[in-house]
RNA sequence: GCAGGCGUGGUCUAGUGGUAGGACUAGGGCCUUCCAAGCCCUCAGCGCGGGUUCGACUCCCGCCGCCUGCACCA
């Protein structure tokens, strides 16, 4: 099964298709179909369980355009800003920082200039001034020449601006698990290879907040969990997530904890262990945000296909945002809480005696430590500040830090098309997509053999009994019931209930049972029993 | 973005300077007692825009999209 037929199965069950396919599509957009979005909410629905469900996180939904001065804080303005430089002769076009030594250390200007001598690689040709190639959207706030905004590139972002918000969502407390499910925008210059790589497309992201002191710990069930990594530096090594963390491989044990529930994750949707690998970035292909990264890889007909990256973030997103806003990102320090005599100037009896200087005076002491007698500079004038204009109190407070958060950040869309690939089964004419129940878009066809003797009235009234009880279930009376079979086998509906005349007269169903065919007569409730998940 | 190739119903494809056929799928009907049976009928297509021409799906140009390679890819 390779690319090719996946995306022909997809575009005729309705799974996806171009955006804007009537106008010849627009690269890099998606429209998902009726059974796609099927695909896509139990994935969902999966994801949450693990991440989020049963585990404490906190679940965001924030705004996708946001303005300027976030991007700049986040570091997306300027690192997700490119500096491309094209060949004049052959109209190759480069990344800019890479084509000068130490390019990666210059400002824009810098990498002008030391372009200024180069030449093209592959033909020797002149190049044209470099200019800048943003990976986001802009787009404008508000009427006339409105507020500069971007579309968000990642869902991360609205997480962390949140942090103080969630933080008192959560009482203060941490470690804090805040997720978001969402669509993030990058205009990536050639999109190619359908969903794997698109200009929007849905992040599952969670944010795992900790005290640098308080790491927490590799929990013991996931301590035999075995996964494949391929490490930076030394060899691709098969183990269970205790020895990596143990033996240094994984660095950090969050990080551990979070690549044994990716597994747990990715395997129970349907992807098979041997075709999973863990792979650990070098630091040159770190993004700007994060000090330690694994990707999850799935291998597919077009290779490894990363779906999701646990990235050690430390307290880079954090900082950023409590240096650019007026926020307090930062959390105080347990086990750090004092009690010190502060002396603070006494306002009134300044401003009495130095009026209008009074201003200066206080604005000298700010962030100073200050005593009797303390000589300070204001106005350029050299001041004593005796006892009698400062007074004494009792100050309490903590050494404040920076949470640091580790963060497991799946892409759906790729997670969807490589468990289409790899559950895509085919025998003969037969050709079935072989997920489990709970990633299957239906649960269950509800067929009448035939529609005649008010089988299919039968038939309906079963299909509205399995509704009733959550069942997501599917009618289908048009054909012959092997065509309806193959029909559903193709969507990847896991049973199959088929109503005949036998029915009619005790009650009973055959349940066919996607992969193996088999099939069983049962009563309809306990053949509806069966099906409920 | 560059170079090359390609673009015909939902899918796969045939074809011509005089506006298109097939197979599969789908829908309707007949028939049918369990894995795409059969018969009848039906829906639906030359990526978009210009140019040449009496006439363009066909030739030319531009754009869009797809594929391959290069470059890019938190």
């Amino acid at each position: 099964m390779n690319f090719r037929d996946v995306m022909a199965l997809a575009k005729r069950r309705g799974i996806l298709q171009a955006a804007y396919e009537p106008y010849g599509g627009v690269a890099g957009f998606f429209d998902y179909g009726p059974v796609g979005v099927r695909l896509r909410r139990k994935i969902i629905e999966l994801w949450r369980q693990h991440f989020v469900l049963g585990f404490g996180a906190l679940e965001i939904d924030s705004a996708l355009i946001g303005p300027e001065s976030l991007f700049k804080a986040s570091g997306h303005l300027s690192e997700f800003d490119d500096l491309l430089v094209e060949c004049l002769e052959c109209n190759k076009l480069y990344r800019a920082d890479l084509l000068v030594e130490g390019g990666g250390a210059l400002d824009r200007d810098g990498i002008a200039v030391a372009l200024a001598g180069k030449k093209c690689e592959s033909c020797g040709g002149k190049f044209d001034v470099p200019r800048p190639f943003n990976l986001m959207f802009s787009t404008n706030v508000g009427a006339g020449r409105g507020t500069p905004s971007y579309l968000r590139p990642e869902t991360a972002q609205g997480i962390f601006q949140a942090f103080p918000w969630l933080l008192r969502q959560n009482r203060g407390k941490l470690p804090l698990a805040a997720a978001q499910v969402g669509r993030a925008f990058r205009n990536e210059i050639a999109p190619r290879q359908g969903p794997l790589r698109l200009r929007e497309f849905t992040q599952l992201e969670l944010e795992h907040f900790f005290l640098p002191n308080d790491e927490p710990e590799l929990p013991n069930p996931l301590e035999s969990i075995e996964i494949n990594l391929v490490p930076a530096k030394g060899k691709k090594k098969s183990t269970t997530v205790g020895n990596a963390l143990s033996s240094g491989i994984v660095d950090s044990s969050l990080v551990a904890t979070h690549l044994a529930r990716t597994q747990n994750f990715l395997t129970s949707l349907g992807v098979a262990k041997d075709k999973l690998r863990f792979r650990q970035h070098r630091a040159n292909e770190m993004a700007h945000y994060s000090s330690d990264c694994w990707d999850g890889e799935i291998y597919t007909s077009l290779g490894w296909v990363e779906v999701v990256g646990v990235a050690h973030r430390g307290d880079y997103d954090l900082s950023a945002h409590d240096s650019s806003s007026s926020k307090e990102f930062r959390v105080p320090l347990p086990g750090t809480e004092k009690e010190r005599e502060v002396w603070v100037p006494n306002i009134g009896k300044l401003g009495k005696e130095f009026k209008g200087k009074a201003k200066s005076i206080l604005e000298a002491i700010k962030n100073v430590d200050i005593e009797p007698d303390i000589s300070i500079k204001a106005n350029g004038k050299t001041i004593v500040l005796s006892e009698e204009y400062l007074s004494q109190k009792t100050e309490r407070g903590s050494e404040m830090v920076f949470p640091y958060v580790v963060e497991p950040s799946f892409g759906l869309d790729r997670i969807l098309y490589c468990l289409l690939e790899s559950s895509w089964k085919r025998d003969g004419e037969r050709e079935w997509i072989s997920l489990p129940q709970e990633t299957s878009p239906y649960d269950l066809l509800v067929a009448p053999l035939m529609t005649k003797d008010r089988l299919d009235e039968k038939a309906q009234e079963i299909l509205q009994s399995a509704l009733d009880m959550g069942v997501d279930a599917y009618y289908d009376e048009a054909g012959s019931i092997g065509r309806r079979y193959a029909r559903a086998d193709e969507i990847g509906i896991f049973f199959s209930m088929t109503i005949d005349h036998q029915t009619l007269e005790d009650g009973t169903v055959t349940l066919r049972e996607r992969d193996s065919k088999n099939q069983n007569r049962l009563s309809i409730e306990d053949a509806l029993d069966k099906v409920r998940r």
